[in-house]
DNA sequence: CCCTAGATGCAT
DNA sequence: TGCATCTAGGGG
C-alpha cells in the first residue's frame, strides 16, 4: 500500500502541465450521502485557461475567459471543477494555478481502493472492479460526485484526519509519498482539433496500468 | 434565436 | 454506430 499525505495549496500552485506528475498516483477520497469512495489516480489530462503559460489551451473550457460555467477553474487550487458532459456525465477536475488564473487536471481514470461496494451500486454497469472509474465520467459516478451540486467543492483537508461534520459531500486529496515511478503521455481523448493532437501531449497516465482508459481520438484530431 | 458539437458511456 | 440529454458558442 502506498503512503500518502495531504495535498496543500502549494502543491497545485503551479500550471496544470506542471503539476500533472504529481497528480498520478495520488488518491481522492469523497464522502457523499455518507458513503465513503476513494481512488487511486491513474489517468489525467492538463487544461490551461486563458493567460495561463505561454500559449492558449484551445481545447480547454477556459479558452474564452471567465464564464460562469468554468468559473471554479479560476479560483483557489485544490477544489474541483465538475462540469457536465453531453448532458449526462459529470466529470472531475482538480484545481491547479493561483486564483485569477484558469488550470485544471480532468481525473481521466482511477483505481477505486476504498468503498468498492459502494462505487459498484453507483456503476451498475461495470462488470469487473477495473472499470469501475475506468474513464472521466465513470470516475465522476463512482465517486458519487455530481454537477452541479459538486462543483466547486474543496479538496484540501487541513484537519486530520477527517473534519468533525461532514456537511452533505466531502472530498480529500491525497498525494503519493513516492512519485509514480513510470508514466507516459500523449495526445487528449476526444479534444477537437490540433488541441488533440501530439501538439498538446497533455494526457498523463501511469504506464501499465489497467485501468487506463482506451485512447479515442477527437473528431478532425488530425496529425500534420 | 436556431443549430451544432461537445474534455462520454453503453447498448446494438 | 447510434443515442441519451443539456449547454456554450457561433451564425443568421
Amino acid at each position: 500500500m502506498t503512503h500518502h499525505r495531504p495535498a496543500t495549496r502549494d502543491d497545485l500552485l503551479r500550471t496544470a502541465l506542471d503539476v500533472a506528475p504529481r497528480l498520478l498516483g495520488a488518491r481522492l477520497t469523497t464522502v457523499v450521502d455518507g458513503n465513503r469512495v476513494a481512488v487511486r489516480i491513474t489517468e489525467i489530462e492538463a487544461y490551461h485557461g486563458l493567460g495561463t503559460g505561454d500559449v492558449i489551451d484551445p481545447g480547454s473550457h477556459a479558452r474564452m475567459g471567465q464564464t460562469a460555467r468554468n468559473a471554479t477553474m479560476w479560483g483557489e487550487p485544490g477544489h474541483l471543477y465538475v462540469y457536465l458532459s453531453h448532458g449526462i456525465h459529470s466529470c472531475v477536475n482538480v484545481v491547479t494555478g493561483p486564483a485569477g488564473v484558469a488550470g485544471g487536471l480532468l481525473l481521466r481514470a482511477g483505481e477505486v481502493i476504498e468503498g468498492t461496494d459502494v462505487a459498484a451500486l453507483r456503476r451498475p454497469a461495470a462488470r469487473v472492479p477495473r472499470d469501475l472509474a475506468r474513464g472521466p465520467g465513470r470516475l465522476g459516478q463512482a465517486l458519487g460526485l455530481r454537477h452541479p451540486r459538486h462543483d466547486g467543492i474543496d479538496a484540501i483537508v487541513d484537519a486530520a484526519p477527517w473534519p468533525a461534520e461532514l456537511a452533505g459531500a466531502f472530498a480529500r486529496l491525497d498525494l503519493a509519498r513516492e512519485p509514480v515511478r513510470a508514466f507516459s503521455t500523449g495526445p487528449r481523448v476526444g479534444v477537437a482539433g490540433i488541441a488533440g493532437t501530439s501538439a498538446f501531449p497533455w494526457r498523463f497516465w501511469i504506464t501499465g496500468d489497467p485501468t487506463v482508459s482506451v485512447f479515442r481520438p477527437g473528431r478532425a484530431a488530425v496529425e500534420g
